[in-house]
DNA sequence: TTTTTATACATAAATAAATTATGTATAATT
DNA sequence: AATTATACATAATTTATTTATGTATAAAAA
């Protein structure tokens, strides 16, 4: 989801990241700050997003984008994701997953 | 997974369930015994699935089959994912989920 | 015929991840 | 003046998975 939303974005902050979620889902999927957070620090450990700091309106914003590394990551993230949805889709309706 | 297949087939054994996993997902999911056995008897306490055991070619089986509540809890469990699959695709494809 | 693989169950230790609870701080709204 | 929204972050607890181990029979391979 992380690296999806920073791929069309560009760059966004956290509490964009938990806002983002919460009105493309109906309120239905929270992000969680206790999940969100050590997700982004991890990320940025592992050399996929990389940080830099806006004041925007009397506060901090720690804003987030994709390494060249985190775009590869990125790609692979989604097919990832549409191979696993496929394939539970195949449990759940007893098709064979079409490989 | 598990309320579905056992939805779908009627009665699975443990074992049985690890191979159709497998199956269904050319082998790109699968399903350890050491989170599926606690699962199973997670479900069986909850009153999701009942039990009999069948021997089988010298070995013994214990085969699972959903209670009245657990056949509810499977088309809730099936909804829930075909929610959140939705949901999760509104959140990579940047689409407002339809609700 | 001995060893390995497949079948069949299960649990324990270690690891991983999320939820829940806190904490700090500013701006806007009630 | 108090509450809500914005914005970050971490710690304790809970939950779940992976990995490792254990028992046992049948079938297949070496």
């Amino acid at each position: 989801m992380l690296l999806s939303l920073l791929e069309e974005k560009g760059r966004m902050y956290g509490y964009e990241i938990t806002q983002t979620v919460k009105q493309r889902t109906a309120g239905e999927i929270s992000l969680t700050e206790g999940a969100l957070y050590p997700s982004l620090h991890k990320l940025e450990a592992a050399g996929w997003v990389r940080t830099d700091k806006e004041k925007a309106n009397g506060r901090i914003r720690k804003y987030y984008s994709l390494t060249d590394k985190g775009l590869r990551e990125a790609t692979r993230a989604k097919q990832g994701w549409n191979s696993f949805a496929s394939q539970m889709q195949s449990i759940i309706t007893g098709l064979e997953y079409a490989h």
